[in-house]
DNA sequence: CTGAAAGCGCTTACAG
DNA sequence: CTGAAAGCGCTTACAG
């Protein structure tokens, strides 16, 4: 006798549905699956004897013959943090949605073995798609995708080679929301307290805002102050720009923490916000406070869940197209501006 | 001529194996497996071949074989809510760590098809096991265990069956260590604000509080400030505390937030904290800032992504133990105590 | 349009 | 200790 463990004797096998249509099983499997070349009476037939027989096809054996495991290998560099944490979250829930396994890959692993073990491990399972998703867009990623033969698609990261498949948030478009809210709102004198200019997401969203002043005719309350992503330096900065004298009615802030810094120094010094001075941020990082019903900023969502979303909705699709792919953020309007 | 999807030509199969070590497949297989009743010298020639041959078992044939998926089913309830969202991380890294898929139901899906619908999907699977994912131990989980063959694990959830395997974080130690925090540094005056009793983690975490009190011999400078868990609800009690001109030289927040507008109050009162009073929270929910190095408060930290990694290194577990297992959290010390 | 048969690549009960 | 053979439950090229 053969192995027993693979039996389950309470479960429909489609050898059943075709006894109880009357057909063989080859036709049973054509008529479940394509269809094609199979008489309409027939099909209807095994169909309803698939449905009173509440007949599940088993996928192990169904992956087995068709070679395809319907599991998408994941390669993260720490996933628990702040920004790729939401991205992983959203690959895995569409994956689920699609019907696809996850099988997650964690850096951790990767430093002790090597990364060609891990590769061979993805490869003896057979996955369907592999997605990388990476920790923003700072460091360009080595391409990985001339090791697989199954579709690869990169998330939150950027890669050394243009054919590749990336997704990412658009930073540009983060600086014009913001801004274009502000000017749809009636501020002309705009300041940008951001972080260090190293970084592409502060120049990007910088150029964004830039673009946004231009086509309305509008001086950047200038220069852009560049420091940090702390709150501290929020603070600091905002200080200096109002002790310069200069005739500002809004602020735009590279991320929330500057934000929030900008906020304290305004509320501090008695200015009404944003009647006085209007503040926009970046990342939507209250989150947490939103849920609770308290919402202090006015910020764009990079909208990270989706950027995931989307990344394992393109691994499975068809029609992938190479290159470059942006997600678009939103604006979350809140009491600050 | 059968399928040639599942055909893959240029990998090594365990019958070329079997070949290069001239034995038969059967005892390649058991050589490479168990090596139960296989000579030394024989499993020693067939590893030696398949080291050679760089051989990677197909696992798509070996599941079918062996009627399992190495795959997880993991249910949740909003995954992506704040504190949720962590949980699923710890899971799906851990799984991934155990060589196990994922395969991801969110409650998006449940709610559109029967339950019984994604039930099915998941046998047809053959998951190995199943993971659900509640929101916290506020509602209790109908158990699902006994609609499942394979086993069951209830993580953030507590479930209407004692037998069911649950793991859920230590909400009294959490309120314990806070206190202990406190009173170690010599705090003899703590009083308590919190949210809701209704919520079994402000129960918990103010019962974890009175049990040190009690064996430090110190009396709550009460009475308990019950209320919600948004800052101003932080602001208003510690308002009131302070305003009632009670003795006292420590506050315990319920949660991050409060202890946040309880630190907003006594600073505006020019109170020096921790030195005229201290303030310790519970969430760790500033991660975010923390992982910028900028941290105001002493925190407890629920381990929430430890809570899932441990929870998925129990489904596949052979020595699971039936009831309810508490992971503990930890104390973070911050400036501001 | 339909069906008999081979095949996907393993594991294991059984005979030797 | 070893090997020939059956079996896991599907899919599909081929013949009819």
């Amino acid at each position: 006798m053969a192995s027993s463990q693979g039996k389950d004797p309470g479960r429909v096998r489609l050898s059943d549905v075709a006894a109880v249509a009357g057909v063989s099983l080859s036709t049973a499997s054509k008529a479940l699956n394509d269809g094609e070349r199979i008489s309409e009476e027939t099909v209807a037939r095994v169909r309803e004897a698939a449905e009173r027989l509440d007949f599940q096809p088993n996928a192990l054996a169904r992956s087995f013959a068709l070679g395809r495991s319907r599991t998408i290998g994941v390669l993260t560099h720490r996933a628990a943090s702040t920004f790729a944490g939401p991205v992983l979250i959203g690959v895995v829930l569409e994956l689920g949605t699609l019907q696809q396994a996850s099988l997650v890959y964690d850096e951790n692993l990767l430093v002790h073995r090597e990364i060609t073990s891990s590769i061979r491990e993805l490869r003896a399972r057979h996955i369907d798609g592999l997605i990388v998703v990476g920790d923003g867009h700072e460091h360009v990623s080595p391409s990985m995708s001339h090791l697989f033969t199954v579709p690869v698609t990169y998330v939150f990261a950027a890669t050394d080679r243009a054919e590749d498949i990336t997704y990412l948030p658009d930073n540009e478009m983060a600086g014009r929301l913001a801004t274009r809210h502000l000017i749809e709102r009636g501020r002309t004198r705009i300041a940008h307290i951001t972080s260090d200019p190293e970084s592409l997401a502060v120049r990007l969203r910088a150029r964004g805002m830039q673009h946004e002043l231009d086509e309305a005719g509008l001086q950047l309350v200038g220069p852009v102050r560049y420091g940090t992503w702390f709150q501290n330096w929020g603070v600091e900065a905002m200080t200096e720009l109002l002790d310069s004298g200069a005739d500002v009615d809004a602020v735009f802030c590279g991320n929330d923490h500057l934000a929030l810094g900008a906020l304290q120094v305004c509320e501090a010094r008695g200015l009404r916000v944003p009647d006085d001075i209007a503040i926009v941020g970046v990342d939507n990082w209250e989150g947490i406070i939103l849920d609770q019903g308290v919402r202090r900023l006015t910020t764009v969502d990079l909208r990270l869940q989706m950027l995931g979303r989307t990344a394992a909705a393109d691994v499975i699709a068809t029609n992938r197209v190479p290159g470059e792919h942006l997600v678009e953020p939103v604006l979350v309007p809140g009491p600050s501006s």
